[in-house]
DNA sequence: GCCCAGGAGTGTG
DNA sequence: CACACTCATGGG
């Protein structure tokens, strides 16, 4: 595959494998060198790292700029701040803060709404299946055989049915729902609403409940107050900090407990819950 | 084969 | 409010 282009980016600290590879994104694949290659946008991007930030190459008719990445992987969050202001829990600062090199990605905020209405109640190797059908049924070729995520006009010209046949299961009704009764221009009006707001709004749309509205508010909308709470997170509130109940009062938990970086504590700690359950394994090539 | 999965929707007590 | 049940299916 040819290199369109070839520049540094400037970012630090960032660990490719547990930004890219601990599921927050499904577009990634790990190469044996330990680089990262990925689609974001109508770009084939691949990653590595260098002295004080990372290479990139990008591969398509349309090459994905520096402020294309540069936005994608936050390089303006202060990950030090971030980390010094959520270790004041004695908690997250007794280790889990470790992960420094773990940061969020703002997500498109489409490609992001539909892939976790997919990621309910199934595996992230068997998400990453499903995106990566859709997106060769419905999506633009970008290069030989790999397709950009489907735009909203892309995915409405599917049927359930045609969605069925991409291993959707039951979500295949939810994704056809989204796109009919979803205007594009929805999802940049909510981009000026605040996160309560915001979530509320998402909620309204089939197949998105309190999670997936709280990961679609923090990967793709980029609120950092937002703390998406799965099995993974169940499992870490309870065992870290010995708290249980509804969604409801685990989410006013983190609130209060974690702030405006509560999107970063949940992704240092549902790194660090799948790391305890896969330990030994390397947790970006299974589950 | 068995188990579980970055849950949501619906119905019931 | 809390549970209980169903939904389709593939990866480990």
């Amino acid at each position: 595959m040819r290199a369109e282009s070839r520049f540094g980016l400037r970012v630090e600290p960032i660990d490719l494998d547990a930004t890219l590879g601990c599921g927050q994104t499904f577009r990634w694949r790990r190469d044996p060198d330990g680089s990262w290659t990925g689609i974001v946008g109508r770009s084939i991007l691949r990653l590595s790292a260098s002295s004080g930030g990372l290479t990139v190459d990008s591969m398509a008719a349309s090459p994905c700029t520096k402020k294309d990445i540069s936005t994608y992987l936050r390089t303006s969050d202060d990950i030090a701040s971030i980390q010094k202001n959520l270790g004041r829990d004695d908690v997250l600062s007794r280790g889990i803060l470790q992960i420094g090199g773990l940061r969020l990605v703002k997500m498109d905020e489409w490609e992001c709404l539909i892939s976790y209405v997919l990621a309910t109640y199934a595996n992230i190797p068997r998400i990453k299946t499903m995106i990566d059908s859709v997106a060769t049924a419905f999506g633009a070729e970008i290069l030989d055989g790999v397709h950009a995520f489907p735009c909203v006009n892309d995915l409405r010209e599917a049927s359930t049915e045609d969605l069925s046949r991409c291993g959707l299961g039951y979500r295949a009704r939810y994704v056809r729902a989204i796109c009919e009764v979803l205007d594009p221009r929805d999802l940049d009006r909510m981009k000026r609403l605040g996160y309560a707001d915001l979530r509320n709004e998402l909620k309204q749309l089939p197949g998105v409940g309190d999670k997936v509205a709280d990961c679609v508010a923090l990967f793709g909308f980029g609120r950092l107050e937002a703390f998406p709470i799965d099995v993974w997170i169940k499992r870490a509130l309870s065992r870290l900090y010995g708290v249980t109940g509804s969604y409801a009062k685990l989410s006013e938990f983190a609130r209060l407990r974690f702030g405006g970086f509560a999107g970063y504590a949940q992704e240092y700690m549902f790194y660090n819950e799948r790391s305890l359950a896969t330990a030994g394994r390397c947790i970006f090539s299974e589950e």
